[in-house]
DNA sequence: CCAGTCTGCTTGCACGCCCTAGTATCTGGA
DNA sequence: TCCAGATACTAGGGCGTGCAAGCAGACTGG
């Protein structure tokens, strides 16, 4: 397949030449990023939540786990994990529920404060995301079909945005 | 801010350094890319949203809206429009079901095929999507907030991505 | 020409994300 | 001490996505 022909039949390449057609050039390159961008992270999460899926878990639970595991005691206020992952409060309220619905995650009071409550990985939580870790590591990460120089240059332009969007 | 400082607080090199302490150096640059690619597509998504909100309008129903305004009649079979945008036809049928709901989008019988369902923007369609399209070139698309440089980067390593996904 | 199969669409369910309350609990200043 | 304002979490709802199942209509081979 030429790049020519590849070109032509690309849907999101269709639609930046509609943007400059249209005589809003500015944004064209800004418009095919963004909507690339999501597309490519639809694809990666469908691989993700393949490998998943076997193991009952959601790239969402996922992250809580591994960050529960990581943690020093292995239990973490609700509030801290949604500050770390980014989501919001209700997300993370929910994804608990869930875990602790599998035996994955136990909620218990915090020691000091009666308001917060701790997410405490249990040990089927910790088997479940070694399972996890290993087959996202064989099946997605060490190969997400572009090159190694590809992969760093990604992380370099989106490392750029979050810095730029007030990540950190 | 230094380089060192960004490094030390930015959460996904934390991971990167973790993967690496673990053993599973071959993924921990493919880990860390996909977690960059998420949350870049939060941060996007989040302002997209912003603008959109006033509208009444997601981006996925902006997308639908779009695709109908350039295309050739202003009306496109349900399943046609899936396999454009890439979405499952559930997805298709609900987001169709709100458009109708607002009055941007009507359902028209097929021609020829009494299964099929016809999507037709209407004029309260194209004149949302053309304020919707104004907002959004102007308050993101334009800026992205990286170079001009990065987004071209950001262009051809998703390019390739969804390319040897299969995309097209 | 008609039975078996394929297609196009919708519905019900599960899950994720976020927003808006609402209920406890904590904390700091009068 | 006590209360007003923060803070931590949960409940309920809207929206998006995907899977599985079901129904009507189209198609195809014997």
């Amino acid at each position: 397949m030429t790049i020519g022909k590849m070109l032509d039949t690309d849907p999101i390449g269709e639609a930046h030449r509609l943007w400059v057609k249209n005589g809003w050039v500015d944004a064209a390159d800004g418009m095919a990023a963004v909507t690339s961008l999501v597309r490519a992270q639809q694809i990666l999460m469908q691989r993700i939540d393949v490998v998943l899926r076997p193991l009952n878990l959601t790239f969402a639970r996922y992250e809580i786990l591994m960050l529960l595991g990581f943690s020093r005691h292995g239990a973490l206020p609700m509030t801290r994990m949604g500050s770390l992952l980014q989501v919001h409060p209700t997300s993370v309220t929910s994804a608990v529920d869930r875990l602790e619905a599998q035996g994955f995650v136990a909620r218990l009071p915090h020691p000091t404060d009666r308001r917060a409550v701790l997410a405490s990985i249990t040990d089927e939580g910790r088997s479940q995301s070694a399972a996890a870790t290993t087959s996202l590591n064989a099946q997605v990460f060490e190969n997400l079909g572009i090159t190694d120089n590809q992969v760093d240059q990604l992380r370099g332009v989106l490392r750029s945005l979050r810095a730029n969007a007030g990540d950190f």
